[in-house]
Parts: C-alpha cells; structure tokens; sequence
DNA sequence: GTGGTCATGTAATACGTTACATGATTTC
DNA sequence: GAAATCATGTAACGTATTACATGACCAC
C-alpha cells in the first residue's frame, strides 16, 4: 500500500492532477519508490472512492486536479505513526553473492569489482543531486535532504564492502 | 526471475526436493530473498519443462528429488556473468520519511528513533548470525559469510544514519 | 489411532511493468 | 496542420502473499 500513502504524502503538499503527481514522483521520489503513470490512475480513482482524496477541478485536457481530504490525511497519518513499515530488504545484487562460488574466482572478483563500480556510480549520482538541486528550507526539502542522505551513507558503506569483498576472494584457495 | 535462479543457485550444490530447498532458503538466503513453498512448487515444474532441472529420484510421500542439468548451470552462470542485476531500492521505511513534514517534530523524532531501534535489531541479529553459524570454510559458507557482511554494514550505517537524522530535525524551526 | 512432520499443489488476491489506446491543447 | 506535450485510462503479463487442500509416513 506504499503508492497510496506515496500519492497521499505528495498531495498532503497540495492539489495536483496524476500527471503532476507523476513527475513529482519522479523527481523526488524515484530513488525510494518508483512508480509508472498507468499505476497512478487506477491508485486514484481508488483513493477517490474510499474518500481519501477528491476532485478539485476540472480543467480541459482531462485533466482532474485531485485535493487530499481529511479522511485522507487521517489515513497518511495513521500509516506514519502506527503501522510499522515493512522491512523487505529484497536484493538481487546480493543474492548473487551466494552463487559466486559456482564461478572461477576471477570471476567472482569481476562480479564484485562491478559492483563496487556501480555503487560508485550510484553515490556520484546522489552526491550530485544533494549539490546540485536547490534545497530550500520548506519540510518537503529538508526531509528530502534527510532521505538522500540515508541513500549516500548507504552506497558508501556497500562500495567498502565490495571492495574488502573483492580482496577477500583473493589469496585463497576454495574450500570443499 | 531470481526465485529462479536462486533454485538453481542451491541446486548447483547438489540434488535437493522442494520441500529441502524451501528449508534452504529458509536458513540461508532469508535475509536477502525470502521465498514460499507455494511459489516453489510451480516454479520447480516450469525449470522442469524448461530442462534446467530434472527428479533424479522419487521417493515417498510424494518426495521428488530434483538435480540441476547442465542447461540449469548455463542458465545460472549466464545470469551471474552477463545479466546485469535489477537495483531496485524500493524502500518503504525511507518513502515515510518524505512524509515526516505532516507530523509534529517530536512525532517525526520518534519516528526515527524507532527506525534507529529497528535497525539495531537487525545488526544484532545479522550479527549474532555471524558469531554463531557453524561456519566451514566450503565456498557457500565463505559467500554467504561475505553477503551477511554487506548486510552488517548497511545495518551499521542506517543506524548511525538515522541518529543523525533524529539529531538534524532538533531545535530548527520548520521552513515554509 | 492421533498428532506431528514431510511433501506437493492450487486458488484468490495484490502489486508492478510494459505496451497500447485515446484524445485535447499548445507550439511552430 | 504537424509534432510535441499534456492527460487519463485499459489490458496482458509476471511475480509475491496468504490461505487452503491433499495426502504419506512416523512416533507415541
């Protein structure tokens, strides 16, 4: 149920139609929770239904400009402070791992020196968005800020890993 | 398709039915892709049909033993070599701290001591795991020692991330 | 013979991805 | 008037979760 809460969360900020909520997802959102336009509408026609939120306008294009209602701040709030997020550190990259061993150790290496190289990338890129995005003060940026800043200190500590992984594969003979 | 290739991937250390192999999965790659016996089943049968697994033997109680073909190893090295892996970072936990601006600061520091709490929990466990595995020195043991690692020092960094961050929304006013 | 464990399978539901369909408005 | 952009919606497909169904074998 995280889109719902992620579209709540954005219109908590302000009326805005699925094609803005789109691009606010994609800015500011898409390194934590992605999501694609043809999930978006059915989302919000569903949160119409429940009462969540409501249509505020109707401007040409199709357009309709949805408002957070207060059952729909009630529910935001309610999933923030009460529900416990779920924890499900699902990690392809990591599942490998087990695997390597069904490699040659040139190979395991390979595998593990990419991914340090991606993660490299991956904290570049976020580096980069923290220096480069005009942070204002508003609550939006700040904890934006704050959540970006969980994605560097976590790219930095898997870059390390891999790394010590990679020479940790060396110098040793396989075991049985 | 890693539940796929996670099968092979346990297969690949020898012969194994559904039901061992859920237990498998249950013991050691939990932490990174949890998986059912009801997501097994047919995926065991579609590796079947695709000739990457085959039942060397039946025994009772409908027991169906499955080993790995060559076809199943090719397909695991050419995932593990050439199949670039998916990042996908969704992450729930980090999606609500977007939405932390809605809440009182003292709601949204208790919000993140409690992430600090729940991420603790997970390195003590992860670590415990560590300390207490009957570790051998075969190559699935040595890479699954090296995955739990990544796992500690993420734990590590989210915990002293989140301390930070409880630490950053104190005596500040909100902006606009 | 009863309860526990071994063992596989199906069904309903939910969520996410990709691709496609449709049409209005603006810009050149 | 053609192309780009705005704007919403549907359909097909793959995968994960939960619950349920079925039955064999073992220990007491």
């Amino acid at each position: 149920m995280s889109l719902r809460h992620g579209l709540l969360g954005l219109l908590a900020d302000g009326p805005a139609s699925g094609y803005d909520l789109l691009r606010r997802f994609d800015n500011s959102l898409v390194n934590v929770w992605p999501a694609s336009q043809s999930q978006l509408s059915p989302e919000l026609n569903k949160l119409a239904r429940d009462g969540r939120v409501e249509v505020v306008e109707e401007g040409g294009r199709h357009r309709k400009t949805y408002g957070i209602t207060e059952a729909g701040r009630a529910e935001l709030r309610h999933w923030l402070v009460e529900v416990p997020p779920v924890r499900a550190p699902r990690s392809e990259a990591l599942l490998r791992v087990f695997f390597l061993r069904t490699l040659d150790p040139d190979e395991a290496r390979g595998y593990l020196r990419k991914e340090a190289a991606a993660y490299r990338g991956w904290l570049d890129h976020l580096e980069q968005l923290r220096d480069e995005l005009p942070w204002s003060d508003s609550g939006f940026d700040r904890f934006g800020r704050i959540a970006l800043e969980s994605g560097i200190r976590t790219a930095a500590a898997l870059i390390e890993w891999a790394e010590w992984a990679e020479h940790e594969t060396e110098h040793r003979p396989a075991g049985p």
